[in-house]
DNA sequence: GAACACCTTCACATGTGTGTCTAGGTTAGA
DNA sequence: TCTAACCTAGACACACATGTGAAGGTGTTC
């Protein structure tokens, strides 16, 4: 398929799909007349390169993850091997991070599919501007789902 | 405790810890000669932001977040469920991201401490200056660890 | 062949997170 | 009192993902 159907099966721009390629992340076939030719396989891989930048991965991490972790070789990811080490640990907290939020957010919606107009005004919990001095702790909640 | 000790105990840098709190995220106590004082809730939060950012959250959106997930009120909160929700659709694409990484990584990284120099040139899976036509795809294998 | 919708490359612009430098104030120790 | 090590605010700079616009080629349809 071309540029056009591509990004919109995708939700992405066609932009950001030349971005990709233009990293080397994507390596994507031309027709004859040098369109671009999408194949299902560009598409997928488009998709989860998509994920990892909304993920906080830059390009350049990308490519580096890139060599590990394809179906074949070794090869040229035995020197990637600490940065892969370093990276598990950035993934595990991340999704641990995650998890947390996400059991957080349907806490809430929870909370808000029931009485949503009774709590009228709120404290914002951020109390930016007020407050002048010292006393900006919460009363130290340990866990996760404290603000502050 | 003050500004070095937190940036030291969080692991990132002071300027880090200020841009949040200019961004909002975060409000810092100061002392009488105007100190910044960080208490271990701002310590606990900041740890959280940092997280969320390099989860690819923006600051925009942490402040979004930031009022729904406050332990307490629903109030200024109410407009913003459809974000959130599209956000949860988000955060749980990426975890199935991330767990299909993590199980690939560290299938790659037994294989890799069996044997390493055995296979020696690797073909780099991306090929992207080679090829010049049309045939880039790979035969269409299904899964999120299919390169291309 | 004119119109239109697609495609291409190139280049400049913008937002955001972060680094880094400047210029100066505060505090503690010799 | 001098010095060193901390702190402050502000500004400029960079990388990166993206947007956007220019200038032009291709293909289809009337």
């Amino acid at each position: 398929m071309q540029a056009k159907e591509a990004s919109e099966r995708l939700g992405i721009t066609q932009r950001m799909l030349r971005h990709y390629e233009k990293q080397d992340l994507l390596s994507v076939g031309r027709t004859l007349n040098g369109y671009r030719r999408y194949s299902e396989s560009n598409l997928r891989r488009a998709g989860r390169i998509r994920d990892f930048i909304a993920t906080g991965f830059s390009t350049r991490e990308i490519r580096a993850m890139s060599a590990c972790l394809s179906d074949d070789g070794s090869g040229p990811c035995v020197g990637g091997i600490e940065k892969m080490l370093e990276k598990l640990e950035h993934i595990e907290r991340l999704k641990a991070e995650l998890d947390d939020r996400h059991t957080a957010v349907l806490e809430r919606l929870a909370v808000l599919k029931n009485g949503i107009s009774s709590s009228d005004e709120t404290v914002e919990t951020m109390g930016t501007t007020t407050d002048p001095f010292v006393r900006h702790e919460t009363p130290a909640v340990p866990d996760a789902t404290d603000p502050q």
